[in-house]
DNA sequence: ATAAAAATTTAGACAAATCTAAAAAAATAT
DNA sequence: ATATTTTTTTAGATTTGTCTAAATTTTTAT
C-alpha cells in the first residue's frame, strides 16, 4: 500500500505544483502540465482518488489529501536533493540537474534519500534556490531579498518584480532579466549605487539603484 | 533507437549473465532468473530480436548481438557504480546495496554515470569484488589470490574453492564460508601459518594454512 | 524407433496507461 | 433564459508486459 508508479508520482506533484500556484488542479490543467490529453487525466484522478491520494470530483478538478500531499514533498525532496548532488558533488551547471533528477526522484529507498540527504550536509535550497523539504516534509521557503544591497559574486534567482510598469518591464525585457533569471552582482559602484551583474552565467549588463531596488530575488 | 524499457534492460542483464557463466541463455532458464513464465520470455525474445539485441532461433535460446553486449556492459557499469556509491559515500553496508541499484541502474543519461565515475575516483570493483566496466565497457576481472599470505585487516570475496574433496567442503559448511562470503584476515601466527578471520562481518573462525591455501578471493 | 517427458511456443486474455472521437455537463455570452 | 462555447467524461481501441492453458517441438528413455 505503499508503492506508487512513475505516471503516478508524476501526477501528484503535478498537482502539488497546480495547487502551491493557487490554481484549481483541474483536467485540462494537469493535461498541459503532464503533456497528454484530458480523457487520459480523468482516468488517472480517478486511480488516485481509489488510492486516497487526491479528493476528486467529476467536472470540478482534485485535491492532494494530507496523504498526497506527503506523497508529494516526499517526490520534490528526492528531485531536489538528486539536484543539488548533481550540481555540488558532479559537477553540472545548474541548467542541467533537473532532466536527470525527473528519473532519480522515482527511486523509492527511503534510506537511500535520508543518507543521501545526510552526505549532502542538509542543504536547504536546490540549484534553483528552490526550498528542498527536510525527512518530515517541512521545509522553509528561502527570503527573498532586493537585488539592492545584495552581496558580491554570490548567486540568486529572480523570484520577484516590485514595482510593475510598463516602463521598467521594457528594460528587464531589454536586458534579458526575467523571472527565474540567475544573477550575480560582480561590481558596486559607491558612487551611485549601481551595479554590474552577470545575468545566467552569460552576458552582463549595468542596472541602476532603482532597477536592483525592484528585482527581487532568492538566494542559491 | 536507443531508448529500453526497464525489462528490456533487466532481460539483457539478465542474458549477459547467463553467458558469462557459460550457460546457454534458454527461455526457462532466463524464466527463473526474471522472475516469470516461459511464454512470456519467449514474447521478450522476440522483441529483442526485432531490436537487434540478441539472436533468437527459436526452441534453441538466444545470444547477445554486439550491440546487446554493450549495453549490458554498460547496465552492469551504472549498477555497479552505484554500489560502490552507496557503499563508499553513503555508507551502505555491502549487503544493502544491491537493491537499491537495481532501480538506480536504469538511469538512463551518460553524463550522469561518467560523471559519477570520475567522481568516485574511477574505482575498479564494486563493493562485492565483482569489476566495473569503464565507458568502453572494458573491464579486468580481478586477481585472484589465494587467502594464505593474503594482507591483514582487508576484505576479501570468496570466490573458488580449490580441492572440491568432501571433507575440505565439510570443514567450509561448518565454519559457514562459502562462495560469495566476506572474509578478512585478522591474525595471523607466525608458528603455524594458521589465522584468525572474520566471515561476512559476523562470525569469526580459526583456519589451518591448508585450508587458507584452497580458499580463492578476490579483493574489494 | 517409438513412446514418454521436458521444454518451448502459440492462442487468447488481462491490467496499466495511453489515445481518438463522441457524448455530456458546465460556463459564458446574448 | 436560451444558445453557444469550453471543459470534461465516456466509450472503445492500442501498446506493453504479463498470465494460463493448450499445442507443438525437442530431448530422453526404453
Ligand atoms: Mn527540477
Ligand atoms: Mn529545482
Ligand atoms: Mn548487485
Ligand atoms: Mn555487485
Amino acid at each position: 500500500m505503499d508503492n506508487y508508479s512513475f505516471t503516478e508520482e508524476n501526477y501528484i506533484k503535478a498537482i502539488y505544483h497546480l495547487e502551491t500556484k493557487g490554481d484549481v488542479a483541474n483536467t485540462n490543467k494537469l493535461a498541459d502540465a503532464m503533456q497528454t490529453r484530458a480523457a487520459s487525466v480523468t482516468d488517472m484522478l480517478k486511480k488516485l482518488k481509489r488510492k486516497k491520494l487526491v479528493t476528486y470530483k467529476p467536472y470540478y478538478g482534485c485535491n492532494l489529501t494530507p496523504r498526497g500531499k506527503s506523497l508529494a514533498l516526499l517526490i520534490i525532496r528526492r528531485h531536489r536533493l538528486w539536484e543539488f548532488f548533481l550540481s555540488e558533488k558532479l559537477g553540472f551547471n545548474w541548467q542541467e540537474v533537473h532532466d536527470v533528477a525527473e528519473e532519480l526522484e522515482h527511486v523509492g529507498s527511503e534510506k537511500l534519500i535520508n543518507k543521501l540527504d545526510e552526505f549532502l550536509g542538509y542543504p536547504k535550497v536546490d540549484p534553483h534556490g528552490d526550498p528542498i523539504p527536510d525527512f518530515k516534509g517541512n521545509m522553509v521557503e528561502p527570503e527573498q531579498f532586493s537585488l539592492a544591497g545584495y552581496t558580491l559574486n554570490k548567486s540568486g534567482i529572480v523570484v520577484k518584480i516590485g514595482e510593475q510598469s510598463p516602463a521598467l518591464l521594457e528594460v528587464l525585457e531589454q536586458k534579458k532579466i526575467g523571472i527565474g533569471s540567475r544573477i550575480k552582482v560582480l561590481q558596486k559602484a559607491d558612487f551611485d549605487q549601481s551595479m554590474e551583474i552577470k545575468i545566467n552565467n552569460k552576458h552582463t549588463a549595468h542596472i541602476s539603484k532603482v532597477l536592483a531596488e525592484n528585482i527581487f530575488i532568492k538566494i542559491v
